[in-house]
DNA sequence: GCTTTAAAAAGTAATCT
DNA sequence: AGATTACTTTTGAAAGC
């Protein structure tokens, strides 16, 4: 009847609000993080599958739409940290994290943790470092792997340590200092990674 | 051919040892008690004895907290009631204690693949972010724990009600793992 | 969900010398 | 560059917001 007619309207209302609301907020954040339009799209699609789930019950629209980016940003192969969404966001990183895994295993995403690997090509081009450092980058990333260096160990940290090494190795060297800063993670423990990564793999580093 | 040697590193009990207390005597009369009541409902009272920590309820009620046996449980409960009677303060007789959580940690004394392990025990049943923690959580259903996978091999078991049962989750952490030829 | 307690694992971080 | 301290994760009960 026109009262069913009429609460179907409205809710459907308010849905369409709150999806506006959501994609323009991923909109927003993917701006602010320089990410390209598919990373956006498949944001979208990890939101709309929450909505069509009901994952968002009892949990508020930019958390979800945080998590969701973050998911995106893994599945495109092209990781932000918990911290850099975090910045963009207007949740704490506490929730993103904790909304993630709730929308991972609920929407089944199956996510592998970030590889190294995947911050090579963004941490370089922050650093100027190109092709060759990289490809040296993802070298000795791979023998990390390989050797059981990587394990338990933040993947950040990790990539800012072989790609110190690497400058190093091919002659562009760059600062400890400048390395963390473009990775995220402090000199300590750049230091501590690069020490085993080089001790582990037979890296002669001359300064 | 399971000796898991399994240490017990915390183990969470709650009793009840009266029908009500009046936590501002109990801060008054115990040395070093803590009440804050809007910070937090319960008292806060530390014993060097075997080391515990427990938390005073208005109800009557007690959560103990870091002792390395189940034994030590009822020893400092017990002492916690004594105490209580030398001031004046009445407790029941044998207060049922429950064991509501025990943590423990071992060693599978072999470096590990955590990424492996991830996908053989299934992306489903484990979370993994090393950004985060380094440790793997996988969830156990029988017995109902928690075990957190470091990649030197050293586990850590929460949730366990019993020792049996965080000895048993080793055991089947450790076949699973040897199934898949991951130790 | 938060607050408080204790405890281990290993990594990362902040601060002080 | 160390050394220290501290926080990340997991578990559980308690009473109340």
């Amino acid at each position: 009847r026109l009262r069913k007619w009429q609460r179907r309207i409205r809710v459907s209302n308010a849905t369409e609000r709150n999806l506006a609301f959501a994609l323009s907020e991923l909109d927003r954040m993917a701006s602010a993080l320089g990410l390209p339009r598919t990373v956006r799209e498949t944001a979208a699609v990890v939101y709309r599958k929450a909505v069509d789930k009901n994952l968002i019950r009892g949990r508020s629209i930019e958390g979800v739409a945080a998590a969701a980016l973050y998911a995106a940003c893994r599945q495109c192969s092209v990781p932000r940290t918990l911290d850099e969404i975090e910045e963009v966001s207007r949740v704490s990183r506490k929730e993103i994290g904790r909304t993630y895994r709730f929308i991972s295993r609920e929407l089944a995403l199956k996510l592998m943790p970030t590889s190294p690997i995947d911050y090579v090509p963004r941490f370089c081009s922050g650093l100027n470092l190109k092709g060759e450092v990289q490809s040296k980058s993802v070298e000795i990333l791979r023998q990390a792997s390989e050797k059981e260096l990587t394990s338990g160990r933040g993947p950040t940290g990790v990539a800012a340590a072989a790609i110190y090494i690497a400058s190093i190795l091919c002659g562009e060297r760059r600062t400890q200092r400048e390395v963390a800063d473009v990775a995220g993670v402090t000199e300590v423990t750049i230091r501590n990674r690069y020490k085993e990564l080089a001790e582990e793999l037979d890296i002669e580093i001359i300064l | 051919m399971s000796e898991s040697s399994i240490k017990i590193e915390n183990v969470v009990a709650s009793t009840k040892l009266a029908e009500e207390f009046d936590l501002t005597v109990i801060e008054s009369e115990f040395e070093g008690a803590e009440y804050n009541k809007q910070k937090f409902p319960g008292l806060v009272y530390r014993v060097s004895d075997p080391k515990a920590a427990f938390l005073v309820f208005t109800s009557g009620k007690v959560v103990c907290t870091g002792t390395k046996n189940v034994a030590d449980v009822h020893t400092v409960v017990g002492n916690l009631a004594k105490k209580l009677n030398s001031i004046g303060i009445k407790t029941i007789e044998d207060p049922q204690i429950t064991v509501q959580n025990i943590v423990a940690s071992a060693d599978l004394h072999t470096i590990l693949n955590l990424n492996a392990i991830a996908i053989g025990l299934g992306l489903e049943n484990i979370e993994y972010e090393p950004e985060q923690f380094p440790g793997l959580v996988y969830r156990i259903d029988e017995p109902k724990v928690v075990v957190l996978i470091f990649s030197s091999g050293k586990l850590v078991v929460a949730g366990g009600k019993s020792p049996e049962d965080c000895e048993r989750s080793v055991e089947v952490v450790r076949q699973q793992l040897d199934s898949m030829g991951l130790l």
